[in-house]
DNA sequence: GCTGATCACATTGTGTACAATGCAAGGGCT
DNA sequence: AGCCCTTGCATTGTACACAATGTGATCAGC
C-alpha cells in the first residue's frame, strides 16, 4: 500500500539506535509509535520484508518486534500470510475498556498507598511533557504520552503484574482511540491527570478513584464505539483480511 | 539418555491448547508442562541448543517457544546469558494472586451473566476430568487442570481480554504453587469448583462471586508465602539451583 | 598466597539461504 | 461463457553459519 516508508532507506545498520538497547526494540518502537500516530492504518498488512528493507536490519528482528507487537494486541499475526495493523471492533473495544477501567481502579488505590513522593514528583513531570506535546498538536504523541503517565502511575503502585496488564491495555486502547475518536479537540484532559495527582498524593482513596473513573468515561465518551461500526466487531476485521476490500475504513469522523 | 522424544512429528498433544499448526506451539507446551509438573526446577537454566537438541527442531523454534513462556512469565531471559525457568519470590507471588482474585471476580460476575448451557457443561466435565486426574494422583496434572478449568469459566465470561490475562496469570499461579505449597493434598477442591457452577448456572451472582472468592482464599491458605522465602526472591533462585535435583533433564514419563 | 588481567571457550544474537505454504492468474474443459 | 485445475510467484517458516558477548580458567605480578 503506502509506499512513503520507504525514506529512511538503507541507512546503517546503527542508524539512530545507540549501542545501548537491541535492534529489535528499536523496530519495536518505531512500528508501535507509527500504529498508534495512524501512520500505519488498521489492517494494514506489516512485510516482513519490507519492513527489513525500511529499517535497515534482518527478517529475524522484523519477526520479533511483530511477535512482540501482536503479544500486546496491536498486531495481528496469522499463520503463514504475514501481520497486520489489528483492528479491533467495536464489542472487542469495550471489553478492553471493561479491563482496563478494572485495572485503573485497582492500581489508583494501590498508589494512594504506595506512591513515593518521588513516584509523585515524576507523574507531575509527565503531565507537564504531555501539556507540552497537546501544545504543539502532535496528536500522536500526545496518546502515547498520555498511557505513559498511566504506566508511571501503575508503576508507583507497586504491582508488576498489574504494571504488565496495563501495558498491554494502554497498547490497545492508543489504537482503538486512533480509531474511533470522535473529535480529536480534549484527549486524556492533563487536568484530569492532576487531578487525580493530587488525590493520591493527599492518600484520599475514595477521591482519586472516583477521579480516575471519571476520568475513565471522559475517556469512553470521547469514543464513537456506537456509531456505524454497531453492526459486527467481526465484520471489521475481516473486512481488512479480504483482498479487494479496499478500504472500507471503520469509522473516524475525524479529519 | 533421554531420547524418548522422537524428532516431533506433529504429534498433537491432548487437550491443551494445541494448535496443530506449527512446531513451537508443541515445543512451548512440553516446556510449559514440563515446568508446571515440576520435571524443570525454578531457576535451572534453558539452553536453547540442548532443548533443540531433545525436541529435535533448530534454535530458532527454541527461541521463539521461549520467548512465548517468557512473555507470560514462567521463563525468565537474561539478555545474552539464556534463560532460566522463573522462581516468584514471595512479594510478587502475592502480587500475582492480589491481581487473580480480582480478575477471578469480574470472570465470575461476567460468568453469571452470559454463559450458555453448553459451556456450563464443558465446565461440568472439567470437573470431572480434574477429579480423575487427582484420583490418578497426578499432581503436576491437576495442577494444570484445575487452571485450565478457570480458563474455561473465563471462555463462558465472554470478555476476550480477561481470558488472555487469566492465562497469564494461570501460567505463574501454578509455577506458584509448585513452588509453594505445603501440602499437597487438598489441591483446588473439585467441590469448591462445582459449587461455583451450580451458582453460575442459577445465576447468583453474589452467591457465585463469594464462593469463587472463598475459593481462592483456600488456594492462598495452602501456600507458605510467609515461610523460608519470605526474605528475599533471589534466595528461592540459588536455592534451586544448587541442590543435587539434576532433573535438568526434560525426562517425560510418557512411556 | 592472593589479586588482577588476559585468553579461550561456550552460549546467545543476528544474518542469510533454502523449503513450504498460500495466493493469483491463465488455460483447458464442460 | 463459466468453472475448475494447474502452474508460477510471492511471502512466510525453518535451519544453519557467522559474529558478538559473557563466563571461567590460567598465569603473571605484587
Amino acid at each position: 500500500m503506502n509506499e512513503q516508508l520507504q525514506p529512511l532507506k538503507k541507512q546503517t545498520r546503527e542508524g539512530k539506535s545507540t549501542r545501548s538497547g537491541t535492534q529489535d526494540d528499536v523496530v519495536y518502537a518505531h512500528i508501535f509509535d507509527a500504529i498508534l500516530e495512524q501512520r500505519l492504518a488498521p489492517g494494514t498488512k506489516l512485510s516482513e520484508e519490507a519492513l527489513g528493507e525500511i529499517f535497515g536490519v534482518s527478517r529475524t528482528i522484523i519477526r520479533r518486534a511483530l511477535s512482540r507487537l501482536a503479544h500486546e494486541g496491536v498486531v495481528l499475526l496469522r499463520p503463514n500470510r504475514g501481520a497486520v495493523v489489528a483492528s479491533p471492533g467495536a464489542e472487542e473495544a469495550r471489553q478492553i475498556f471493561y479491563v482496563r477501567r478494572m485495572i485503573e481502579r485497582a492500581i489508583t488505590e494501590l498508589a494512594c498507598k504506595n506512591a513515593k513522593p518521588e513516584q509523585i514528583a515524576a507523574l507531575r513531570q509527565m503531565v507537564i511533557d504531555e501539556r507540552d506535546c497537546f501544545a504543539r498538536g502532535d496528536r500522536g504523541m500526545g496518546i502515547r504520552l498520555s498511557g505513559e503517565f498511566h504506566l508511571k502511575l501503575a508503576e508507583a503502585a507497586g504491582n508488576l503484574t498489574l504494571l504488565g496488564f496495563l501495558r498491554s491495555l494502554i497498547s490497545q486502547t492508543s489504537l482503538i482511540i486512533a480509531l474511533y475518536e470522535s473529535n480529536s479537540r480534549t484527549h486524556c484532559s492533563d487536568a484530569e491527570h492532576d487531578q487525580v495527582i493530587d488525590a493520591i498524593e493527599a492518600g484520599n482513596v475514595e477521591v482519586a478513584v472516583d477521579l480516575m473513573m471519571r476520568h475513565m468515561d471522559s475517556v469512553d465518551a470521547k469514543l464513537n464505539l456506537d456509531g456505524e461500526t454497531a453492526s459486527d466487531d467481526l465484520h471489521a476485521v475481516f473486512s481488512h483480511l479480504l483482498p479487494s476490500a479496499k478500504k472500507k475504513v471503520v469509522s473516524r469522523g475525524s479529519v
